[in-house]
DNA sequence: TATTGTTATACTCTATAACTATA
DNA sequence: TATAGTTATAGAGTATAACAATA
């Protein structure tokens, strides 16, 4: 009894602990982005945009709404990031980074991964450690992992 | 060169996992509290309050403006979850849960901490090591560890 | 008929600023 | 003067529903 009680408070304090990195993580990644001037979600969309996809597919990337996709497209374009390409199926239209997108997205990229707390924080032997926790962690889930950073 | 693009490759799958399984944590809580018909927001808020608080401490823990916290508790206050208190300093109101409050409190609190992934997917020893790796990676955040889950 | 992207609109969460009452 | 809570308002981010073009 007393013993189940303590599991439980364990897990919940685990489970805090793990949504507080995150959240940390989070935090990090936007200031490893803010020297660039995008907001967090256009970043998102733009390192999700590793070859031209259609915007059906970043809907599904990003787990959010295609008339979201259409309002985030938008914005790229006029920042000149992307461009809207027709596809074969001519109801779908691709985005295109573009030589300005790709090279902001290769900065981007760097300097998220430069800045990680796991890089920083972790010796590669803990990073070692953690990897195979996190994947039994996301379970089934793990072809969602795409998804929620990007 | 060429490793360390790998560590960063390598950390930046680790750190999307990060925040991939945190993502699954909170879908997860959403679901466990999900049965007693209340918001997340609230349930966060239940949740923190385990002895009477005054608003401005219910704003640090949730980590929000003291605005967001009267809407709130008026909020908590039509449930019939919580009772606003006169504190000695008059300009201070506590938060007092009621005995709903604290009924539904515990109720959560227990499904929460069953429900939990942590408690669900890993070993104890994996538990076990798990704790000392989120510690380091929280580092001098960890104060704010409360903040994050609630 | 089903699907892609678009438009117009509305909703949720949360913050800012100005206010009141205490201290 | 500074602080606790309140009010009114506004913004960001995102969804829903109806629509046009294409399959």
């Amino acid at each position: 009894m007393t013993q189940l009680q303590d599991m439980y408070e364990e897990s919940r304090r685990l489970s805090q602990l793990l949504v507080a990195v995150a959240e940390q993580a989070k935090a990090n990644f936007a200031q490893s982005i803010a020297p660039f001037g995008i907001p967090v979600h256009l970043a998102r969309a733009v390192l999700l945009l590793d070859s031209p996809a259609p915007m059906r597919e970043l809907a599904n990337g990003l787990a959010c709404d295609r008339s979201y996709i259409t309002s985030l497209a938008d914005q790229l374009e006029e920042r000149g990031l992307i461009a809207r390409v027709q596809g074969d199926d001519r109801r779908i239209k691709l985005l295109a980074l573009t030589e300005a997108g790709t090279t902001l997205r290769d900065q981007m990229s760097d300097a998220v991964a430069r800045h990680s707390l796991v890089l920083q924080r972790l010796t590669s032997e803990q990073r070692a450690e953690l990897a195979p926790i996190l994947k039994t962690l996301a379970g089934s889930g793990a072809t969602e992992v795409a998804r929620a950073e990007c």
